[in-house]
DNA sequence: AATCCTCAGTCTAAATTGCAAACTCAGCCT
DNA sequence: AGGCTGAGTTTGCAATTTAGACTGAGGATT
């Protein structure tokens, strides 16, 4: 897990994540929403691209010249329980109404995340041990 | 989450949080195992201290001076479950074994991070939509 | 008692990274 | 031809990070 947060041990990376997650997906609208300089952005996009979150794609709007834009990869979208993980520990000590939830489709309650074991059982963060082989 | 990612979006801070949950919390201990020069270690530590996630406290051992370590407060125990994510989203892409697992009390299968509806029905990432007030 | 050792930092100068703002380049539009 | 837009690149300066030396408290060693 040490690389995992080489890629995400990262001020800027996690935010352009999160954009990728609600669907933002071109420079200039990164760009405006979390106002990293373009330079840095840049960069972190070419990171991302490498370590295979995100992939770069060419698009066309009618009447435009093509452009390019990211998507999320498998790998990437799999990296969205981390993110509701984050923003449940958030929301959970800050004493904001959260504006944003995620639920799912056919529901008004929001998903929790949870922990499970080997037969469906949930489990409490303080009920886990640490195995090392 | 943005202030989330004020927290948890740097090299080092993830890292230390790591060591937390593995249970190292002496000052020279969490040096040895990331690596991080000093200044940078103790100015992460400050900075954890003031977000709440971890807390200073005095120890002595038999025979020794009084020393400080660290530890992580239930706002940091909290945070598990995105390490735990974090952990589980690195396993699955990387090819090799994992070395360390968590598993509940009592059983040798390791616990899952997955996602919850309100009945306690286990929901796919692919099925959550984004929810605006 | 003087010195040594360990831990938990602090200090410093050099290297790296981050920044804002200006510049580039391709192609469509008037 | 000139302008505009998106997606960068460049530049010169500011802030952060780094390795490594230094500090200071107190127990242990001589």
């Amino acid at each position: 897990m040490a690389k995992a947060s080489d890629i995400l041990g990262d001020r800027w990376s996690l935010l352009i994540l999160r954009e990728a997650f609600y669907g933002v997906m071109r420079f200039a609208d990164i760009q405006a929403d979390i106002g990293a300089p373009r330079s840095v952005l840049t960069d972190r996009l070419t990171k991302l691209v490498d370590h295979r979150l995100l992939e770069r794609f060419e698009y066309q709007e009618d009447g435009s010249r093509p452009r390019h834009a990211y998507r999320l990869t498998d790998r990437g979208k799999e990296l969205g329980v981390v993110f509701l993980a984050m923003k449940q520990w958030w929301d959970k000590s800050d004493d904001q109404e959260p504006t944003v939830r995620f639920v799912p489709d056919g529901s008004e309650q929001p998903v929790k995340v949870v922990l499970r074991d080997d037969r469906g059982q949930e489990v409490d963060l303080t009920e886990i041990r640490v195995r090392i082989d």
